[in-house]
DNA sequence: ATTTATGCAAAGGTTTTGCAGAATA
DNA sequence: TATTCTGCAAAACCTTTGCATAAAT
């Protein structure tokens, strides 16, 4: 089943409509790249009709969301964005806090530490859509070559 | 070296000043339990001194946080909160997404995910702060005894 | 015909900023 | 005395809401 399909069917099930607005929306989720703000998925839905309003974008994303079709990610600058689920389900991320960049975090690396933290703590954990900040591989390497200079330069002097 | 004598050395290494207006937040970040948000520690200082106002305790927030002193915790309310951060270096929290409560999270549960996590990807997540949300123990066994009821009332009927 | 959805505009809440006067080193 | 800091007020920011009109079933 398509995500129109899902879409379609959710908004029936529930006495919803389907109305072109929410049809573009759906589709400017899945047009624009990476992890979208509201702002963004508005300006992309106002190529396609000039006269779509913002909240009508949010209200939309709300559903999306309560139906997941979208996620929620905070990549903690006070800005929702978010994210199309597609077939694979939810998605994992890690976010380098030095170059911004945004890594896909595979579901198997969860899911030693979700089982570990069933067992010590009958916590059920639940990271859709959550993003874990750190050092990404070449800002580590970067920064302890930085490290290693200022030893040196140190040293010298 | 106590929390105010880390926070008076690093502002003098800056050319900053130790002002009463600095004192007090740093006062009130201990005295109010939890993870209060900026309005609460206002409130806080505001009973020490009534005309201290909320931009200076943001301002000075930020920089106890460049410091180091507090950690920021996001909730997903839309509202930031702080915590204290004493001997005990950074914490880890689990949320739950029934009932709303803070659970602490033992580093030693972070550290496995952590290793992991290098060596996979070479990627050094930094959870100072985060907050990783689920369900807790008891909502998880309510949530499974509903489900229960609700099959065994289906049977029923 | 009935109910839901939309656009508009305005409000909402938290956090930030500009600036003149006060306080610190 | 030279900067930094503060309080005040206003702005900025993202998101939500109320309401009359329009659209969908």
């Amino acid at each position: 089943m398509s995500c129109e399909e899902v879409f379609v069917k959710q908004l029936r099930d529930r006495g919803l409509r389907y109305t072109p607005q929410r049809e573009m929306v759906l589709q400017a989720v899945h047009e624009v790249k990476g992890q979208p703000t509201a702002e963004e998925i508005y300006e992309r839905v106002r190529q396609l009709s000039t006269c779509v309003d913002i909240s009508t974008v949010y209200r939309t994303l709300d559903l999306l969301q309560e139906f997941n079709l979208v996620a929620v990610i905070d990549l903690g600058d006070g800005q929702r964005r978010y994210e199309h689920l597609g077939a694979h389900g939810p998605r994992y991320h890690l976010l380098c806090r030095s170059c911004g960049q945004l890594f896909p975090l595979p579901e198997e690396e969860i899911s030693h530490f979700r089982s570990a933290l069933a067992a010590s703590h009958g916590f059920a954990v639940d990271l859709d859509g959550v993003v874990l900040p750190g050092l990404c591989q070449a800002c580590l390497a970067a920064r302890e070559d930085e490290a290693e200079n200022t030893r040196s330069r140190g040293a010298e002097e």
